[in-house]
DNA sequence: GCCAACGTTGGC
DNA sequence: GCCAACGTTGGC
Protein backbone atom coordinates (compact mmCIF):
# COMPACT_ATOMS: atom_id res chain seq x y z
CA UNK A 1 0.00 0.00 0.00
CA UNK A 2 1.46 3.36 -0.99
CA UNK A 3 0.08 6.93 -0.68
CA UNK A 4 0.43 10.00 -2.81
CA UNK A 5 -0.93 13.18 -3.42
CA UNK A 6 -2.63 14.93 -6.22
CA UNK A 7 -2.48 18.06 -7.28
CA UNK A 8 -5.68 20.55 -9.00
CA UNK A 9 -6.29 23.96 -9.50
CA UNK A 10 -9.92 23.78 -8.05
CA UNK A 11 -11.51 26.28 -10.76
CA UNK A 12 -10.73 23.55 -13.78
CA UNK A 13 -11.20 20.17 -11.28
CA UNK A 14 -11.94 20.28 -7.21
CA UNK A 15 -12.90 17.49 -5.08
CA UNK A 16 -16.70 18.60 -5.72
CA UNK A 17 -16.33 17.80 -9.13
CA UNK A 18 -14.76 14.28 -8.04
CA UNK A 19 -17.48 13.84 -5.88
CA UNK A 20 -20.16 14.34 -8.48
CA UNK A 21 -18.68 12.25 -11.06
CA UNK A 22 -16.52 9.20 -9.24
CA UNK A 23 -14.43 7.74 -10.39
CA UNK A 24 -12.68 9.33 -12.84
CA UNK A 25 -9.14 9.70 -15.14
CA UNK A 26 -6.48 11.47 -13.47
CA UNK A 27 -5.57 12.83 -17.27
CA UNK A 28 -3.75 15.59 -18.20
CA UNK A 29 -0.63 15.09 -16.57
CA UNK A 30 2.68 16.30 -18.61
CA UNK A 31 5.69 15.75 -16.85
CA UNK A 32 7.62 12.59 -16.77
CA UNK A 33 8.31 12.64 -13.20
CA UNK A 34 4.85 12.72 -12.44
CA UNK A 35 3.77 10.12 -15.33
CA UNK A 36 6.34 7.85 -13.64
CA UNK A 37 4.77 7.85 -10.40
CA UNK A 38 1.24 7.37 -12.11
CA UNK A 39 2.58 4.33 -13.45
CA UNK A 40 4.22 3.09 -9.93
CA UNK A 41 0.47 3.20 -8.29
CA UNK A 42 -1.76 -0.17 -7.50
CA UNK A 43 -4.83 -0.52 -7.05
CA UNK A 44 -6.31 0.14 -3.50
CA UNK A 45 -3.62 3.32 -2.66
CA UNK A 46 -4.88 6.07 -1.20
CA UNK A 47 -3.94 9.89 -2.10
CA UNK A 48 -4.76 13.23 -0.62
CA UNK A 49 -6.29 15.57 -2.96
CA UNK A 50 -4.38 18.96 -2.61
CA UNK A 51 -5.95 22.26 -4.02
CA UNK A 52 -3.84 24.60 -5.76
CA UNK A 53 -3.24 27.87 -6.96
CA UNK A 54 -6.37 29.32 -5.49
CA UNK A 55 -6.90 31.51 -2.21
CA UNK A 56 -6.42 28.63 0.08
CA UNK A 57 -4.02 26.32 -1.14
CA UNK A 58 -5.07 22.89 0.89
CA UNK A 59 -5.56 19.14 1.22
CA UNK A 60 -8.96 19.43 1.32
CA UNK A 61 -9.77 15.12 1.04
CA UNK A 62 -8.92 11.97 -0.15
CA UNK A 63 -9.20 9.65 -3.10
CA UNK A 64 -8.78 5.91 -3.95
CA UNK A 65 -6.80 4.27 -6.95
CA UNK A 66 -9.15 2.37 -8.40
CA UNK A 67 -7.76 1.43 -11.90
CA UNK A 68 -4.26 1.25 -12.31
CA UNK A 69 -2.44 3.19 -15.22
CA UNK A 70 -3.87 2.64 -18.60
CA UNK A 71 -3.23 5.22 -21.91
CA UNK A 72 -4.04 8.96 -21.48
CA UNK A 73 -6.18 9.67 -24.84
CA UNK A 74 -6.47 13.13 -23.97
CA UNK A 75 -2.79 13.80 -25.42
CA UNK A 76 -3.95 12.20 -28.88
CA UNK A 77 -6.45 14.86 -29.26
CA UNK A 78 -5.98 18.00 -31.10
CA UNK A 79 -8.86 19.63 -29.50
CA UNK A 80 -7.67 19.18 -26.17
CA UNK A 81 -5.93 21.55 -24.31
CA UNK A 82 -3.55 19.16 -23.09
CA UNK A 83 -2.81 17.50 -26.77
CA UNK A 84 0.32 16.22 -27.40
CA UNK A 85 1.13 15.91 -31.08
CA UNK A 86 4.11 13.22 -30.20
CA UNK A 87 1.66 10.97 -28.92
CA UNK A 88 -0.61 8.50 -30.21
CA UNK A 89 -2.33 4.92 -29.66
CA UNK A 90 1.19 3.27 -30.94
CA UNK A 91 2.74 5.64 -29.02
CA UNK A 92 0.27 6.74 -25.82
CA UNK A 93 3.51 8.42 -24.04
CA UNK A 94 1.09 9.73 -21.01
CA UNK A 95 -0.81 7.88 -18.26
CA UNK A 96 -3.76 7.95 -16.51
CA UNK A 97 -5.51 6.40 -13.43
CA UNK A 98 -8.81 6.36 -12.58
CA UNK A 99 -9.35 7.74 -8.88
CA UNK A 100 -12.18 7.42 -6.72
CA UNK A 101 -13.79 9.98 -4.30
CA UNK A 102 -13.15 9.04 -0.80
CA UNK A 103 -13.37 12.00 1.88
CA UNK A 104 -13.92 15.10 2.12
CA UNK A 105 -12.48 17.18 4.66
CA UNK A 106 -15.00 18.94 6.84
CA UNK A 107 -12.07 21.77 7.46
CA UNK A 108 -9.18 21.60 4.52
CA UNK A 109 -5.35 20.54 5.93
CA UNK A 110 -4.26 23.99 4.64
CA UNK A 111 -0.53 24.94 3.16
CA UNK A 112 0.15 26.71 6.31
CA UNK A 113 -0.93 23.93 8.66
CA UNK A 114 1.48 21.67 6.95
CA UNK A 115 4.32 24.55 6.79
CA UNK A 116 3.73 24.78 10.92
CA UNK A 117 4.40 21.23 11.18
CA UNK A 118 7.77 20.52 12.21
CA UNK A 119 7.06 16.54 12.03
CA UNK A 120 6.30 17.83 7.89
CA UNK A 121 9.58 19.54 7.53
CA UNK A 122 10.70 16.80 4.79
CA UNK A 123 7.56 16.74 2.67
CA UNK A 124 8.13 16.50 -1.10
CA UNK A 125 5.22 19.02 -1.07
CA UNK A 126 7.22 21.80 0.75
CA UNK A 127 10.10 20.98 -0.84
CA UNK A 128 11.60 23.90 -2.22
CA UNK A 129 10.65 24.45 -6.29
CA UNK A 130 8.38 21.58 -6.15
CA UNK A 131 6.03 22.23 -8.94
CA UNK A 132 5.08 17.96 -9.54
CA UNK A 133 1.66 17.82 -9.41
CA UNK A 134 1.99 14.04 -8.64
CA UNK A 135 3.52 13.04 -5.70
CA UNK A 136 4.57 9.85 -3.17
CA UNK A 137 3.60 11.05 0.45
CA UNK A 138 4.96 8.58 3.02
CA UNK A 139 2.72 6.38 5.41
CA UNK A 140 4.28 8.50 8.21
CA UNK A 141 3.10 11.34 6.33
CA UNK A 142 0.11 10.15 5.48
CA UNK A 143 -1.23 9.64 9.27
CA UNK A 144 0.25 13.01 10.38
CA UNK A 145 -1.86 14.91 8.06
CA UNK A 146 -5.06 12.57 8.81
CA UNK A 147 -4.61 13.33 12.37
CA UNK A 148 -4.83 16.95 11.56
CA UNK A 149 -7.71 16.66 8.98
CA UNK A 150 -9.48 14.99 11.84
CA UNK A 151 -8.36 17.17 15.21
CA UNK A 152 -9.92 20.11 13.65
C1' DG B 1 0.54 40.63 -11.14
C1' DC B 2 5.15 39.36 -9.49
C1' DC B 3 8.75 36.31 -9.17
C1' DA B 4 11.41 32.09 -8.17
C1' DA B 5 12.05 27.56 -9.67
C1' DC B 6 11.95 24.18 -12.84
C1' DG B 7 11.31 21.48 -17.41
C1' DT B 8 11.66 21.69 -22.25
C1' DT B 9 13.24 23.32 -26.59
C1' DG B 10 16.39 24.37 -30.04
C1' DG B 11 20.65 26.50 -31.88
C1' DC B 12 25.25 25.52 -32.03
C1' DG C 1 26.09 17.73 -25.05
C1' DC C 2 25.89 22.56 -23.57
C1' DC C 3 23.20 26.35 -22.40
C1' DA C 4 20.24 30.35 -23.16
C1' DA C 5 15.54 31.35 -23.99
C1' DC C 6 11.11 30.38 -23.13
C1' DG C 7 6.85 28.56 -21.02
C1' DT C 8 4.64 26.85 -16.94
C1' DT C 9 3.72 26.27 -12.09
C1' DG C 10 2.26 27.99 -7.91
C1' DG C 11 2.73 30.74 -3.66
C1' DC C 12 2.19 35.18 -2.27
Amino acid sequence: MAYWLFKSEPHSFSIEDLMRRSPEPWDGVRNFQARNFLRAMKRSDLGFFYHSSCATPAIVGEVEVVREHYPDVTAWDPENHHYDRRASAANPIWSVVDVAFRARYREPVTLAALKACPELAGMRLLARGNRLSVLPVTETEWRIIRALAHAS
